[in-house]
DNA sequence: GAGTGGTCTAGACCACTGG
DNA sequence: CAGTGGTCTAGACCACTCG
């Protein structure tokens, strides 16, 4: 029999793969052309050109002109993770959602946040502290730096019943951003919010976040004991 | 003077990105069609169609047919972080790279590990701890078990000087799997390895990877103290 | 210089889904 | 049902870069 043409980029693309895995395309090796290929599965090359694409979007493929296509050495798989909304996060996990507001304030940021913030010294910032919970349970710490650019007083009262973190997804556009994972011990402050002893193991995420080289605010999220980002690859 | 026409789509791109970032286009809100773009612009509807579909890759659109192209309401941004090989990870930071070999057997897996992997009970997989170093400062733990159908006993013998990380990603293909982010406090086994305090708070890697539905491999990595991982949005 | 991937175009048909 | 995005095609030109 001769082989099925293969009519959309999907199915070019599960061909592909299927040759990688399988080895008959092996690590480093040189595979066909785009015209090669589009004539034997019977199709356009724009059609091949999008499953190769594709897969070397996805780093399994390394792609240069003149150079050809070739199986990457080691498939650079990436982990991609979405960043939710809190009170969404919490909501889909099949709880109730509960905010807090610890602590509002307008002041001057200690060094090392002025520093991640960009800001010149001794320039004022609001100060943001407030508790996100899941069914009546702690479930993170919001510790939030805002530069006073994207915020008025008026929105200062906002943040009693509304989280920053919700406020400024829908209100202040951003275009780039830095985003770390840790671990910490509790301390007394952490421990005091989270209802956790002190020195237990947390996970934090540090996020600062720009609009065109300006900073709009930088966070941690600072998550009660258990917690952990589940993604796939 | 008239628009000048965007004739690639990351020009096109970049414009509808302005437009979100201006708030000409609010969240939420239907942007025009495709064809009336692509008049506007100047160019064909499939230059269009890629830009657009780029940006809903991206979350920043959300698109439905006949529905037509909305603003996403909440910019769902995905952080992706490559996943290195671990020595490569050392080198990139300027360090030398140390392994050591702590352990390696064929037992039968404890009950969590055996349900990660999918197996049936009482099967025998390869266990293997081992240490992986920066300029001889502990840098990560490596506690892995191995579905025996890959790897012989000969590989076993290579585990002695070259770490089971390194090995699968150039001799095992696989197709997907799960990874997931946490923090713990540091047990007697982690601290004694990493040289750091019991109960230090130590950020984990848990990865599983399969190759078409079955298990390959399962592995926890322990981060020594200050570890973090650092990326873009 | 020449071979490869990157992209654009115009036109076409289809799949999905809202009203 | 009709409007929208999703995709395919054939052909074309270009950008890059290896040899």
């Amino acid at each position: 029999m001769t082989r099925d043409t293969l009519q959309n980029w999907q199915s070019v693309r599960k061909e592909v793969l299927s040759r990688i895995h399988s080895r008959q395309w092996k690590p480093g090796e040189l595979i066909p052309n785009e015209a090669d290929l589009a004539q034997e599965f019977g199709c356009a090359r724009s059609t091949v050109n999008r499953a190769l694409q594709n897969l070397a979007d996805d780093g399994l493929l390394d792609r240069r002109r003149k150079a050809g296509t070739r199986v990457a050495m080691h498939p650079v798989r990436k982990a991609t993770m979405s960043i939710p909304v809190i009170r969404n996060e919490i909501i889909a996990r099949g709880s109730a959602y509960g905010y807090d507001l610890i602590s509002s304030e307008r002041s001057t940021p200690p060094p090392h946040v002025a520093a991640l913030m960009g800001l010149e010294p001794r320039t004022d910032v609001i100060h943001i502290a407030c508790l996100h919970s899941a069914d009546d349970t702690p479930y993170v710490v919001e510790d939030r730096w805002i530069s006073s650019d994207w915020v008025s007083s008026d929105d200062m009262v906002n943040f009693a019943h509304l989280s920053p973190n919700e406020w400024l997804v829908t209100h202040v556009p951003f275009t780039a951003g830095d985003i770390a994972f840790s671990a910490i011990s509790a301390g007394a402050f952490e421990a005091g919010l989270l209802g956790c002893e002190l020195g237990a193991a947390l996970f934090v995420i540090d996020r600062t976040t720009r609009n065109n080289e300006r900073t709009i605010t930088t966070v941690r999220l600072i998550f009660a004991p258990g917690y952990r980002i589940d993604t796939v690859i």
